[in-house]
RNA sequence: GUCCCCGUCGUCUAGCCAGGUCCAGGACACCGGCCUUUCACGCCGGCGACACGGGUUCAAAUCCCGUCGGGGACGCCA
């Protein structure tokens, strides 16, 4: 059977952003599906714009991603011999020929035929050269490109695309295309397709916008006498005007890095990022990784190209509010064992990192997390959020204030005289403090409401959060009742 | 401008290929209710779409044509 190899092949001239990150993802899912490799390739062949930062930040992306490869990182810059010789191989068995044209006359030509209303087509003043003519030029220093001969002959040039069908071509729309540059160097569409060849690709899943430029590589293919493998061309991710996203306009929040600094968990942005332009034909919108490789299939791929609902300046979602939902669903029904280990990175990067809680505290640490995270959509609302269960300096929400401290003049007396009823119990239990607060409110003939969120506010700092006597035995009776007692001082502090 | 691709709720989508089971299903968002000491979760309910116009047909979201709209490509970028 024939060997399934894909590639990846992001140039270096950025970070790792979510778009290429999905178009890694489908790559590694149909990989991990049918048994194939994966093969990581930088094409670094402009040298101008790639950077070593750049190719770092997306190999570290795709290993948080959890996307993972079988062979490379390959520098496309390494073969540049192989793909002068392709070149110089097309010339010889005519596919190709050298153009004396200038670019600037090109581009006179071309600005022309605009003005005009004209499509623009190189005019093939080159191709017809002979031998003498060639030489006299090449001896006279004159310098050429080198353009690939599209085959004059009718009809159209015809494949199948695994996501758009089938698609023709009429050869004479196809321009006579530079495939090396006046300088020696080799283009992408050249480049591209020789590194294909070498490293046996068979199946080439990329972006929608590759899709008009496949037929000049198939007779690329053709012309070298390769095999040309699936062609799947993905829909393209849009941003809320239909604009393509780009760090450049969006910023941070189109790389994968933000997403990390963020708090996401690798696989929700996998599993949001996925079923952009895809979905599995049912129902299902949560996958294990194991289920969606199962699930995964190129049928499953959208034609229309979907939008990355990310509104700049919208106050109550960072991001796409589904890719949140997504991060807050696995937050909240993940194993808490494998979501500690997170929780501790970011803490620890906070600066509240005990080391008990992975020793003597560890069951304390754990049903901690299992206490809070329902309420939280990232891993950093630990630190933030949560932060009153992990340090006793946490400041007060102002809404916390106002609507449960302000109101009431009596509450730092009322929340005293709860703090001296705590500190009197025998057990310090979910039940004996709830009843204790019941029993004060009842004597002092109030609402045990005003005593519990008032207790709320100043224990956590936080307007909402789990039941309050929850809360009290996780933060423990000697933190309680010490907050309580000072409670218009930490009511004091700014937000 | 030319060529190509696409067009189902605000967003992601199922359904389309093999027309009827679709006065169109799910998810997110939004609104209301239940639960409740708060918020969230959860549960229940609501809002909300077949771009438009023709045609074929007993029957069209599904097939055909046209219009409009959106996107992509048109580099000696990748």
């Amino acid at each position: 059977m024939e060997e399934i190899r894909l590639r990846f092949p992001p140039s270096p001239t950025g970070y790792l952003h979510i778009g290429g990150a999905r178009t890694a993802i489908y790559n590694w899912l149909y990989v991990k599906k049918h048994g194939g490799k994966l093969i990581l390739r930088i094409e670094d062949t402009d040298a101008d714009r790639s950077t070593k930062e750049s190719i770092d930040g997306i190999i570290s992306g795709l290993e948080w991603l959890g996307v993972t490869w079988d062979e490379g990182p390959y520098f496309q810059s390494e073969f540049a011999d192989e793909h002068r010789a392709a070149a110089r191989k097309l010339i010889e068995s005519g596919h190709a020929y050298k153009c004396f044209c200038t670019k600037e006359e090109e581009e006179a030509k071309r600005e022309a035929a605009v003005a005009a209303k004209i499509t623009y087509k190189y005019d093939r003043t080159c191709c017809s050269l002979n031998a003498q003519e060639i030489a006299a030029r090449e001896k006279a220093g004159v310098p050429h490109v080198i353009r690939f001969k599209v085959p004059d002959r009718g009809g159209a040039l015809s494949f199948t695309d695994t996501v758009y069908g089938r698609i023709d071509r009429p050869y004479a729309d196809i321009e006579d295309f530079v495939i090396v540059r006046s300088n020696g160097m080799p283009l992408y569409l050249l480049c591209n397709v020789v590194d294909d060849i070498r490293d046996r690709i068979s199946h080439i899943i990329r972006g929608q916008d590759g899709l008009v430029n496949t037929p000049k590589q198939i007779l690329i293919y053709e012309a070298l006498g390769a095999r040309i493998p699936v062609f799947a061309h993905m829909s393209l991710t849009l941003d809320p005007k239909k604009a393509k996203i780009s760090k450049r306009s969006h910023g941070e929040v189109v790389t994968v890095q933000f997403y990390r600094d963020h708090g996401f968990l690798p696989w929700a942005l996998v599993n949001f990022l996925v079923l952009l332009g895809w979905s599995a034909g049912d129902d299902r919108e949560i996958f294990s990784k194991q289920e969606l490789i199962d699930a995964f299939s190129l049928e499953g791929l959208t034609k229309s190209n979907a939008i990355f609902n990310y509104n700049k300046g919208d106050e109550k979602f960072f991001t796409d509010p589904k890719a949140i939902n997504t991060n807050a669903h696995y937050l909240r029904t993940m194993k808490i064992e494998e979501l500690a280990p997170l929780v501790r990175e970011d803490l620890a990067a906070a600066g509240l990192w005990n080391d008990d809680y992975d020793g003597e505290k560890k069951a304390w640490f754990l049903n901690t997390l299992e206490l809070i995270r329902g309420r939280f959509h990232t891993i950093r609302d630990f630190a933030i959020m949560g932060r009153s269960y992990f340090a006793d300096e946490y400041p007060v929400m102002d809404a916390a204030r106002a609507k449960n401290i302000d109101k009431h003049e009596k509450i730092g007396e009322w929340l005293g005289l709860l703090a001296d009823r705590f500190a009197a119990l025998a057990d310090f239990t979910k039940e004996s403090s709830e009843e204790a607060t019941r029993v004060l409110a009842e004597e002092l003939g109030i609402k045990p409401g005003i005593l519990i969120n008032g207790a709320r506010t100043i224990v956590t700092g936080q307007v909402a959060g789990p039941g309050l006597f929850e809360i009290l035995v996780a933060i423990g009776r000697e933190r309680v009742v010490d907050r309580l007692r000072r409670c218009l001082e930490i009511a004091a502090r700014a937000e």
